[in-house]
DNA sequence: TAGATTGTTAATCGATTAACAATC
DNA sequence: TAGATTGTTAATCGATTAACAATC
């Protein structure tokens, strides 16, 4: 069962509108629902759930416990999720604390930076020396990563979080990073994902949108239709 | 001639190639060269150049300069873009104070905020009070903003940005902000377009992906494919 | 000229939409 | 039962890829 990166940020978004459902003392869902709140047609919610084999009742819609319940087991909630930034600047530094990612499981453990006066080993979460990267990765077995150092530097600290075992990586600089030509060793069969987050380009291409009046969109990313 | 959200991001990325091959005082370039560089076939390359009417020898590929010109102009490169933040926590003031837009000719001119402690009149750009946001954004003929608030104010900014004039909206919050059913009044007839980076929900799905090992990908509104 | 690259057409692929039988 | 919703199939749409003639 391989699904894509567009099916699974959809199944991403279903399970906040379920929380926030559930909070408010909800008990099934119908399929409209479940598309106006992420702006996708309830025939395209159907085939999602159908593909990962949750099904509805003909009548009753579909069982909000349930839901949550798969869909976070598909996308692993049962486990906590740990993440690195590297490069603690203003834009890595305002990830690595920031705290409403926990909700969703996800931990900020540590920051890393070449800059010997934002070093904090005591803060919460600590910021680290980059040198000590490699360690860390491999002593806390880091999946994923955030980068966020300047562009010149993004090559390097991604061929080297690729060595030490990193295979996630969000990706705030505007060099394309990529993946498969990145093993220096033949024998790194290691496949990794790369989200990119350019927030300069989204800013042109808004320019450019409004002015003409295409439709809305998504990203990466990250985006929603009408 | 009415281009789609991902060929306005590929036309952008393509002209940041182009900037940087001129720069290292390239003159001319393949479609296949650009291709590599992004990420996307050479047929992609050349389709989306002829689709925006932009000739290159059979032989002797593009012109740099040419490209850079008419990707531009399109792109609407020749205007100063200016945008405002609104929200200037942690994440908004990281991006108020990114400068390295201004290459790209964008201009955070303001930002805006509820609390009494991040105003500041003085800094470059200001910070002001969100009681003057309409005013601000009627007096500079603001068009593109980002949304950096709390969840919780989210819909009520985006729909006073609305109602003064704004259209392109950055979207931080995990809010799904729709553009159509916006309008109090059905006099409202402005078409939005709104950009949605959610990086929760990228971290999220980037755990699903490298235990699964599906193809690498963009965002998108920004994303990258092999 | 021979070789290489563009520009475009046709073929393929996947995702979205429409439709509707099954059924609660 | 009648009405409403699921689950799935078929039809549509658009985007990607392949292929190749045109030509520099």
């Amino acid at each position: 069962m391989e699904l894509n990166t567009a099916l699974v940020l959809r199944l991403a978004r279903y399970l906040r509108v379920l929380q926030k459902l559930k909070s408010l003392g909800f008990v099934k869902v119908f399929s409209n629902n479940l598309g106006d709140a992420i702006g996708v047609t309830p025939a395209v919610v159907r085939k999602d759930l159908s593909s990962i084999q949750i099904a509805g009742n003909k009548r009753g819609g579909y069982n909000i416990d349930t839901l949550i319940t798969e869909v976070g087991r598909i996308l692993g909630k049962q486990k906590r999720h740990e993440v690195i930034v590297v490069g603690c600047g203003r834009i890595g530094s305002a990830l690595l604390a920031y705290r409403e990612f926990e909700e969703e499981g996800i931990y900020m453990i540590a920051g890393f930076d070449v800059d010997p006066n934002r070093i904090n080993r005591d803060a919460a979460p600590p910021v680290l020396p980059v040198s000590e990267l490699e360690s860390f990765v491999q002593q806390h077995g880091v999946e994923v990563a955030v980068i966020a150092v300047p562009d010149s530097n993004a090559t390097e600290v991604f061929e080297r979080m690729i060595r030490a075992g990193v295979r996630g990586f969000l990706n705030f600089t505007s060099v394309e990073l990529k993946c498969t030509a990145t093993s220096d060793h033949d024998n790194c069969p290691t496949r990794c994902t790369v989200q990119h987050v350019n927030i300069g380009l989204e800013i042109e291409s808004l320019f450019y949108l409004i002015n003409i009046g295409s439709p809305q969109n998504t990203r990466h990313h990250e985006r929603s239709a009408p």
